[in-house]
DNA sequence: TTATTGACTGGCG
DNA sequence: ACGCCAGCCAATA
């Protein structure tokens, strides 16, 4: 898998986290198959372009403790990751320490590996018709 | 070529 | 709860 194929599995997962749920990037990588590769989930997460069509729910991804990054002093990602999930109905915590957090035990959505379509199949073959309706069966 | 850097994770004290 | 450290691996410098 390149890292065309990395940044499109990913966004493809992304996508289909369900609303007023949020998983972690270890469990992105996990579920396309890569799970040492949680810091590339937030790779692409971040050079996600902001027009993306159709729109990938990036806020729905934190930190397996389920913090949101802060991303430096001077940034306001965390902030606003906060606010897009507010909007939907997440009910994100504010630690005394100023630390965002979202409650696994309420809002986590972690499927077990092979359970989602990572939109990634098989290797493209000779004569490799398939009909576009079996992507999935769970 | 090697070194550093992350929107990270998990273990240990 | 918190901090520190080792492991991780593609992208950057």
């Amino acid at each position: 898998m390149d890292s065309a194929e990395f940044h499109a599995a990913v966004y493809h997962v992304v996508r289909q986290i369900p609303p007023q749920k949020v998983t972690s990037y270890g469990h992105v990588a996990k579920l396309i198959g890569m799970p040492r590769h949680s810091r590339h989930v937030g790779q692409a997460l971040k050079w996600l372009s902001p027009d993306a069509a159709p729109p990938v729910p990036w806020q729905r991804v934190v930190a397996s403790n389920g913090t949101i990054s802060s991303r430096g002093p001077g940034t306001d990602g965390a902030q606003r990751q906060r606010d897009a999930l507010a909007a939907e109905g997440v009910d994100v915590a504010v630690s005394r320490g100023g630390e965002l957090r979202v409650d696994f035990g309420v809002w986590g959505w972690f499927p077990e590996p092979g359970t989602v379509d990572t939109g990634v199949r098989r290797e493209p073959a000779e004569g490799d018709d398939e009909l576009e309706g079996e992507v999935d069966e769970a």
